[in-house]
DNA sequence: GGCTGAGCCGTAATCGTTTACGCGCCCGGG
DNA sequence: CCCGGGCGCGTAAACGATTACGGCTCAGCC
């Protein structure tokens, strides 16, 4: 409530002074600062975010836009995003866009004209244009996940390929020939790359591509249900199913446990994204783990350099490796710890 | 980047006239407007926000306060109060405060420098005097549940006592006497009443109540699984557990399975929250459902009236039902549909 | 004694909107 | 013919900070 004028006359000095105690940008004699340092806590003064804002023209805000914030994966990143901003200093404004592109230019526009100082953003299916009117506004951006076109934003993704390649191999290792994948929404690099991932690990173990053994998904448990019954009732069903998140591998796992099949003797079963959850699943999932923290961090750090005029001009990705987390959902009880 | 003045010295009219076109704040005549919104086309000119937060003295901006959203319910109820909030043109700034006391403080100061118009908070520890610098604002704020003393806040909830009285008497219903009661956090009312709702169902069935069945957990998975294990190591080991929620009830599934222990054959498993991925784990986990987009739309509604200032001086507390959902996690599959 | 330069501060412009006032003009009625 | 009242618009003062300039004082030095 109190403003910086108040603080100014209560302490006896310009408004400037007052500014320059607050922020150390100029020296002010001893005497002055004990005065407007007397005077800011007796109005238990907080200089006002919007006015410095408009002055300083920088926010110290970010916009963070995700699908959904409902999928584990996602909230992880939400999570440890928020908290590297926060410590850098950053508030975040949270966008859920429920996997609608006409939401996301929505909040596309509202956060440029919000002047976030950055953004971070996952999403599959935006393009590069529906990004033009923040990239006009010179906004920084770093994505999740490599977008659609060759376009040139700093990024921070995982090897999908293989990521995807080590959980085929691995149920291969296992004994299985007859390997389901459901995907997710097909529109996407990573869609292609971990599908290549998939393919390429048959190939190399002599297993031909069928088609049939791959449906998409949504991300949601029922589509993993759903997919996952279309899949046993096949004439020949697969032995094993590789799911491009661990909700879907869910959905999987209850499709098989409907039929009175068993996890993983009768149909073995690995997930993506390797969250916390899985640990506690019954059998627990076996996944492949991304590392969100690392991943999160890196992300705000390529973005605060941006944001701090450092323009290595080129984008960067930064890739990482994925972790295969073998659970008992896939070597069973006896083989797998954990 | 253009500005008012910009589009006014193109249109050949004052800032007031654009000013008064863009929000329709007093007539202007026909081909002025046009000039007008033809000069705003050209320049590709939107409203600083910024600028227009210091003018109008609000920001179209709610924090939103949670413990962790990396919890399903959270996320939940994070999602749909973003989305209500959007759809009336508000801002969400997200804040996790990993249960943090001190974080939570943290972003309350924040957000009041900021100049939220309100504010969402659901946070179990906190006390009326943590939000004293938000309501010397007289920044609105609404809470999930009701906090600790009988202060005087809107606040949405839902009937903790007959949500706790409900899922023990469907145990008891189906022939369980000894039922352990895995809780959260034990310093806040919710606590109080779901303890007492657990309690008085045992008693109106002629159970004694046994504190050593009642262990409290922290929300998460693994303490579901640790407080399991403690249970089931009892020498008289209760035949179903309550969990406060649907993480920690998974947790206690799988150590049941882990000992070999079929749910719910011989261990019943109940848990709280209700949210979807229950519907996907093996077996499918009862729970006790709660209408968060209900509650969220009904937080927001409040939070909005008296942003605009109809204020009802009296705090408002909205209590909602809870549902019972039964699973095969207690009734198996043969009486459990779903 | 005058000049210079270093310390310290204050004045006022500025960021981009909104909005209280007030001024012209035109039309209709007395 | 004059006057009152709408209608339409512009001028300029906010909102609450930051910051470019410039002014003053005093010490040191020639």
């Amino acid at each position: 409530m109190a403003t910086m004028r108040a603080v100014a006359d209560l302490a006896g000095v310009s408004t400037a002074t007052v500014s320059h105690v607050i922020n150390e940008t100029r020296a002010v004699s001893a005497p002055l600062t004990a005065r407007v340092l007397d005077a800011m806590e007796h109005l238990d003064y907080r200089p006002d975010v919007v006015a410095r804002s408009l002055r300083r023209r920088e926010t110290l805000t970010i916009g963070l836009l995700v699908p959904s914030v409902e999928i584990p994966f996602f909230a992880h990143v939400a999570a440890r995003v928020e908290a590297v901003a926060n410590a850098a200093g950053y508030s975040v404004i949270f966008c859920n866009s429920d996997w609608s592109l006409e939401r996301e230019a929505h909040y596309l526009r509202d956060l440029v004209a919000r002047r976030v100082d950055g953004l971070v953003c996952i999403t599959l299916a935006m393009t590069i244009e529906h990004l033009a009117p923040v990239l006009r506004r010179q906004t920084p951006v770093v994505v999740f996940e490599r977008m659609m076109p060759g376009n040139e934003l700093d990024a921070v993704e995982i090897d999908n390929y293989r990521a995807a390649y080590d959980a085929t191999a691995h149920l291969i290792g296992l004994g299985h020939a007859r390997i389901g994948c459901i995907s997710g929404h097909t529109n996407s690099i990573l869609y292609e790359e971990r599908i290549r991932g998939y393919a390429t690990a048959l190939a190399h173990a002599g297993i031909p591509f069928d088609a049939a053994l791959v449906r998409p998904g949504d991300y949601q448990p029922s589509s993993g249900v759903a997919q996952g019954r279309w899949l046993l009732d096949l004439p020949t069903p697969p032995t094993a199913i590789f799911a491009f998140n661990d909700l879907m591998a869910m959905g999987v796992m209850q499709a098989a446990h409907a039929r009175g099949l068993r996890v993983p003797e009768d149909l073995a079963v690995i997930g993506f994204d390797g969250e916390p959850l899985t640990a506690y699943t019954s059998p627990p999932l076996s996944t492949v783990e991304q590392p969100v923290a690392a991943m999160s961090a890196a992300a705000i750090a390529m973005l605060l350099e941006r944001i701090k005029g450092d323009t290595p001009s080129q984008a960067r990705v930064q890739t990482f490796p994925a972790k295969l987390v073998a659970r008992a959902s896939t070597v069973g009880y006896a083989q797998g710890a954990n």
